[in-house]
DNA sequence: GCCGTTTTCGGCCCGACTGTTTTCAGTCG
């Protein structure tokens, strides 16, 4: 059982004992230990009891249970709560708009208790029946049922990658020397993966059957002697495919896709002569084998130049392959600076040194601290006062650690109605000004892309952070119209940013592309609650390659003078 | 259920928005 197995039985304790309508502070006390073990860096399991009273938010309490987990495999408590509902309650509480008040009366009040009885209830108008109910609720569940209908069976890629890194190393405790790659969407870098496609080359059958006897694995859905498929717990379906050394390149091309890709370069293939599958590139008139063990072989052979994983979606892709060779898309190791981290001065779990240090073991020459603006009264969001106060400590502290520099920054909400969280003078005494919504998402399309206009006029606003508002597989974009806020930002001169979020990466791929290619600068930044929190660039990096973008297009890849040059306040 | 020490109980981030109300409850961040 590892971290996150852990918090996810404490988390689901709480949701139960909020169904309950136990003490809420009690239920706070499991959430926040959820989220305490779910970033712990080390095995919770592996605890004694004097180590996991060292974890913030962990007492007596918790810790007797986080060992009963450890010992016994489950917690007594969750058992006994689980078995007083359905099996299936949690899975409303997941519903856009859907809190644990509204599930406890559909429940007490209608025996509601899994989404197919809470979608027939809706249709049938029986939810009306309930106190603050009526016909406008009924119809966002229904929404809600909806969309999480069609994301039941995706997977955010970043969870599937680390699926993917567990269980290629079992596979390779289990059979030494065994030669996997995922491929498929992962390797494409996309947002959210329906399943998992794993690649072995040359390998012996008893990786088969390791990897249907992996720990981890549900259901066998079919196990053959070239390909096996399992269900894993969780719900991923997971593919393994043994490939014969001389098909490897041609497997990897075959199985990386996408769909519209691999059609478009059978057809290259085809007006050659040729004809491509998983096993190689071959003469369709003899059969002769062309090639097929290396996958720029196979790109070569039809007259293109290596074609990056992430840029296979039938985008161009093809014919700028013919042109020659990509220029150097961007990589992690190219920036060199975050721009977007919060500080225990609003909610991150970090403060400012501990940032800052973890920050340049990072690699970092430059760090900006932008902390939440007053509007967020939940993360403690600072007012005026505070941002000057907390920006004077940021450079303070930013003299004294060696080796980075640090950027007095903000995160400034956008109001409703355009206007900025915090007074100009303010905005103007920082290094480094991000402008996001984080409130009344649901304005109408020309109200709220009317606001980012308003946002983006501010001339202290160098960046629009996370600028659709998508959670992935969650929470739909706003409604904001984004050509127009490409059009303004590339005006203007403010960047917008490619959130790394694991469920944000907001730019997307194709709006990060279509702003670059208006002229708009891009910058990459973690997000980071922290000093953890730098690891999700590599995402935010995929998105911005499967943009194609260069380092020349992401601000953050400057130095810190010319970065600073690039900066719309440095502009005008 | 955790935490702190002006401890051993009493406090524990709160404002905006929505849909349902006619003064508020629930959800979200």
């Amino acid at each position: 059982m590892d971290n996150l197995a852990v918090a996810r039985v404490l988390a689901e304790t709480a949701d139960l004992l909020a169904l309950k309508e136990a003490n809420p502070f009690k239920i706070r006390a499991y959430r926040a230990a959820a989220e305490t073990i779910a970033n712990c860096p080390e095995q919770v399991i592996a605890m004694d009891d004097d180590q996991l009273l060292e974890l913030p938010g962990i007492g007596r309490d918790l810790a007797g249970r986080v060992r009963e987990l450890a010992t016994q495999g489950h917690m007594a408590i969750h058992r006994e709560l689980a078995a007083e509902f359905p099996p299936t309650i949690l899975e409303l509480l997941h519903l856009q708009g859907v809190g644990v008040k509204t599930v406890a009366s559909l429940y007490t009040q209608l025996g509601i208790g899994s989404l197919d009885a809470l979608e027939q209830a809706a249709k049938e108008g029986r939810l009306a029946t309930l106190r603050g109910m009526g016909e406008k609720k009924t119809q966002l569940i229904l929404k809600a049922i909806d969309e999480r209908r069609r994301h039941a069976s995706r997977h955010l890629m970043p969870d599937v990658a680390d699926t993917a890194t567990t269980l290629l190393a079992a596979l390779e405790e289990a059979v030494p020397g065994v030669d996997l790659t995922p491929v498929g969407s992962l390797r494409r870098g996309v947002d959210t993966c329906g399943d998992l496609d794993i690649i072995a080359v040359g390998g012996s059958p008893a990786v088969m059957d390791a990897f249907t006897q992996y720990r981890l694995v549900e259901r066998v859905l079919g196990q053959g002697e070239t390909k096996a498929s399992v269900l894993l717990w969780g719900g991923l379906q997971t593919d393994l495919r043994l490939v014969p050394a001389e098909s490897r390149g041609a497997a990897f091309q075959y199985f990386t896709g996408s769909k519209a890709h691999n059609i478009a370069l059978r057809d290259r293939a085809i007006a050659r002569g040729l004809t491509l599958n998983e096993y190689g590139l071959f003469n369709r008139e003899s059969g002769a084998r062309v090639c097929g063990e290396d996958e720029a072989g196979i790109y070569d052979a039809l007259g293109l130049a290596f074609i990056p994983p992430e840029l296979r979606e039938f985008r161009g892709e093809i014919e700028a392959a013919a042109d020659g060779p990509f220029p150097h898309l961007i990589e992690r190791a190219d920036l060199k600076g975050d721009l977007h981290c919060h500080t225990t001065a609003t909610d991150g779990r970090d403060d400012i040194e501990t940032m800052a240090t973890a920050a340049r073991d990072a690699g970092f020459e430059y760090l900006a601290i932008t902390d939440h603006s007053q509007a967020l009264a939940m993360a403690n969001g600072l007012d005026e006062r505070r941002a000057l106060e907390h920006a004077r400590r940021i450079r303070e502290i930013g003299a004294s650690v060696d080796g980075i520099t640090l950027l007095a920054g903000i995160e400034c909400d956008i109001r409703p109605d355009g206007t900025m969280d915090l007074a100009d003078d303010c905005l103007a005494e920082l290094d480094l000004v991000i402008a996001s919504i984080h409130s009344a998402f649901n304005q109408e399309p020309a109200q709220i892309t009317d606001r980012m206009l308003r946002a983006i006029g501010c001339p202290w606003v160098d960046v629009i952070g996370h600028p659709t508002g998508r959670l992935l597989l969650r929470r739909e974009p706003y409604g904001v119209n984004v050509e127009q806020v490409i059009r303004a930002a590339a005006d203007a001169g403010v960047a917008l940013e490619i959130n790394s979020q694991v469920d944000r990466r907001d730019l997307s791929d194709t709006h990060a592309r279509l702003a670059r290619d208006r002229g708009v600068k891009i910058t990459i930044a973690s997000d980071a609650h922290s000093c953890r929190g730098f690891g999700v660039l590599r995402w935010g990096v995929l998105t911005a390659r499967r943009a194609w973008l260069t380092p020349a297009d992401v601000l953050n890849c400057r130095p810190l003078e010319e970065f600073q040059a690039g900066l719309r306040r440095h502009k005008e």
